[in-house]
DNA sequence: GACCTGCTGCGGACTG
């Protein structure tokens, strides 16, 4: 079938359909199935195997899934089976609901949204009857298990595919090894392999994908990758150089200057060059934090009062309110005017914000992987080109200026992360992380779950059939013996293990359920007015003024018990503090920046003043020899050029500090507090020679290892050996002292 | 000098 209106033959796979799902293609009017659908209805109609399925984002995805899904669902003449969806988002669950609400209630399948912001009411319905397709979060799952242990035998009883939503979004994170333990749990439950479906539009590699989706599988995953048409793409990246010069950026008659002793004078250009270039239709706007996001916000919204026009520019991140952020959306969906978001990654992936016309980058993209997955946002209509526009700035050359300034980094990581998107590469998720601390997680979580457990019950559920297989015998018992030690769980006579008084206590709240730690926040109240909640490290106080939900506030009062700031409207005001650390880059993105700096024809995608900033990085590198050059005394300081990335940046440093050297990373290069190179290079060949027990032995001078939720109740070399796995690159970091030492290039 | 995600059960008061 290309076509079902003309009732022609071509496609089986229509034909492999439920006569109902037929009927209901025909009445969306649709002419063929896309060639994602197509493939994916012979793979999973009768669920016998894994499959993952690889597609942009408009290819269908969803309903290549579900039309086969639910096709199997309804062989029995009514649906009498389950289905199990998971996303990582509550909005994706929303928006996944309604689409497959409309499909599902002309086939008589109930459709059950289960998250924190479901009424238990609903909950309850489908606990009495588990049929049809329950759309739920890892969290919310994890909850079914503590919760309801006994049930799940039951409620899991027809459960015919789990489907795995934004796939890559688990890969390589916390919430992936959860999703892993409960999708072996599911299996467990159920006392067979129960076929698990995969979707994503950004794999990289299809074989990671495949083993994260089912370790140790019988039978391989089958893989549906459906390209998708190369979509035209403009990039421009202006150059912007901080000269501490004002201007007169938006000032009505009168009014004193506020923002301005706050703000540098490159931020009021670019957003001034933003306002002109974007406003009157919708895009989005990214700077890299939410400190940033607050400061545009504000002054393109005072752009817009001062011209007379109505507001077209919202702010939209993760610590605004449910409220706020649902208006930045709206404003998006409306398309009666115009509208852009100013925002962190929470309009990165996920809920659907219509079509917007381009995207700005401020400052270098934090990867290559996010800035695809922004591009994606943009030019969505058949035969508009996505558009990108880089605003970077760099500081103004003084004698003193750093490495850094001079090599103009953050104009020329632009340049290359731009350039690997064009040849189409992005960050693999960095899958080998160890994550005990998810692992002590599941342990309390099955012992909730089956009333106890023996330590060869959790041994085989989490490790021999589960994620945790790097975990070997004698860390699995020490970890127990750890969690005794803590009172989070005790032994039984017979062997039994069950929650201490501590893990009683743990386990029963209701922050178990997420395997992630968040910080302590205060709200943000104005009059009756929740805006959102500040991440707070410095207290604030009464009399100080902020900028929150791209406004300006005076704080009236601060209580910290109740974690709560009152503030009301005012005209002045400093932007928030965050705290936290930076972006990490990765090697192939350093060795990019090299090329960049190495070459010497113009760049097309740059305007002059970026050109005229890269002509002066690349004259720097030729004259300093920094193409063939790796260690060179700068100041006080030796700098060891690895044009690595931080995970190998950030292992030499730990590896040259245990040496009783004073080193930092700084980017493309690590610094070392030295008068000279001597005792450098000689440092650098013991650690060339060093073997795997000493360079862990270094890991003891890492002051603080305490990185993931559960961290605390590690014994410290587990918890040491977890840091470096998610954190270290060592083995690449002894390579290349020994590249260095031996005087090679990079 | 970063960002994001998520969260139950139960008792008691109240309403129709």
């Amino acid at each position: 079938m290309n076509s079902p209106a003309s009732g022609s033959t071509e496609s089986r796979s229509f034909d492999l359909l439920d006569e109902r799902i037929r009927r209901w293609i025909w009445r969306e009017g649709w002419t063929e199935l896309r060639d994602a659908q197509e493939r994916a209805v012979p793979a999973l109609i009768d669920a016998d195997r894994d499959v993952i399925i690889a597609a942009a984002t408009a290819a269908g995805k969803t309903e290549a899934a579900f039309l086969p899904i639910l096709s199997n669902l309804l062989r029995d003449g009514r649906c009498v089976g389950s289905v199990l969806y998971v996303s990582p988002l509550k909005a994706l669950i929303n928006d996944q609901w309604s689409r497959l609400e409309q499909l599902c209630e002309s086939l008589d399948i109930p459709v059950t949204g289960w998250h924190g912001d479901v009424s238990a009411g609903r909950k309850q319905r489908f606990l009495k009857h588990s049929t049809g397709v329950l759309l739920i979060t890892p969290e919310s799952l994890e909850a079914l298990f503590v919760n309801r242990g006994a049930s799940l035998a039951t409620i899991f009883s027809t459960l015919r595919y789990v489907v795995v939503d934004e796939l890559h979004a688990f890969i390589g994170a916390e919430r992936g090894m959860q999703l892993q333990s409960l999708m072996a749990r599911v299996d467990h439950v159920c006392g067979r392999a129960v076929p698990r479906v995969g979707l994503s539009a950004t794999l990289g590699d299809m074989q990671l994908a495949a083993r994260f989706l089912r370790a140790r599988a019988k039978q391989p995953v089958e893989i549906i990758e459906s390209g998708s048409a190369g979509q035209e793409l403009k990039v421009l990246i202006k150059g912007f150089v901080e000269t501490g010069a004002r201007l007169d950026f938006d000032l009505a008659p009168g009014e004193r200057p506020a923002l301005e002793d706050d703000v540098p004078g490159s931020t009021l250009e670019v957003a001034s060059q933003i306002y002109r270039a974007l406003r009157g239709s919708n895009n989005l706007i990214f700077p890299n934090s939410r400190r940033l996001v607050e400061n545009y916000a504000s002054l393109l919204r005072r752009a817009c009062e001062r011209d007379g026009y109505p507001n077209e520019f919202w702010p939209h991140h993760g610590s605004l309110s449910k409220e706020l952020r649902e208006e930045t959306e709206r404003a998006l969906k409306a398309g009666d005017r115009p509208a852009s978001a100013v925002c962190t990654t929470t309009l990165e992936l996920g809920i659907d914000i219509g079509a917007v016309k381009s995207v700005a980058q401020i400052g270098p993209p934090p990867s290559v992987a996010s800035l695809r997955q922004r591009l994606g946002r943009s030019g969505r209509r058949k035969g508009e080109a996505a558009i990108l526009r880089c605003y970077c700035v760099e500081a103004e050359l003084r004698d003193d200026s750093d490495l850094s300034d001079r090599l103009r980094e953050g104009l020329v990581q632009s340049v290359a992360m731009v350039r690997l998107l064009l040849k189409r590469w992005f960050e693999p998720p960095r899958a080998g992380g160890l994550h005990p601390s998810t692992l002590v997680q599941q342990i309390l979580s099955i012992i909730a779950e089956r009333g106890g457990a023996t330590a060869i019950d959790l041994w085989q559920t989490l490790v021999v059939d589960g994620p945790f297989d790097t975990i070997d015998k004698p860390t699995f018992a020490a970890i127990l013996r750890s969690l005794g030690s803590r009172d989070l769980i005790v032994q039984e006579q017979g062997g039994l293990l069950l929650h201490g008084v501590a893990g009683e206590r743990l386990v029963n709240h209701y922050a178990f359920y997420a395997s992630f730690s968040s910080d302590d926040e205060f709200s943000v109240i104005a009059g009756n007015r929740h805006l959102g909640s500040l991440p707070v490290s410095h207290p604030l106080t009464p009399g100080q003024s902020i900028i929150f939900a791209g406004q300006r506030w005076r704080v009236e009062d601060v209580d910290a018990e109740k974690k709560s700031v009152f503030v009301h409207p005012d005209r002045g005001g400093a932007p928030p503090v965050f705290d936290g650390a930076g972006a990490r880059v990765h090697d192939e993105v350093r060795r990019e920046m090299h090329r960049v700096l190495a070459e010497t024809e113009p760049v097309a995608f740059l305007d002059a003043r970026a050109q005229m900033l890269l002509d002066e990085a690349r004259r720097y590198f030729a004259s300093s020899n920094l193409a063939t050059q790796s260690i060179f005394v700068a100041g006080s300081s030796v700098m060891l050029a690895t044009w690595s990335g931080d995970w190998l940046n950030d292992a030499l440093v730990v590896l040259l500090r245990a040496q009783g050297l004073d080193a930092w990373n700084q980017g493309p290069a690590v610094s070392v507090r030295a008068s000279g190179t001597g005792t450098v290079r000689d440092v650098l060949q013991r650690i060339a020679t060093m073997t795997a027990s000493e360079t862990t032995a270094a890991l003891q001078t890492i002051q603080n290892v305490d990185n993931e939720k559960w961290d605390w109740t590690l014994p410290d070399d587990v918890k040491r050996t977890a840091y470096a796995s998610l954190r270290l690159d060592l083995a690449g970091a002894v390579a290349e002292a020994r590249r260095l030492s031996m005087g090679m290039s990079a």
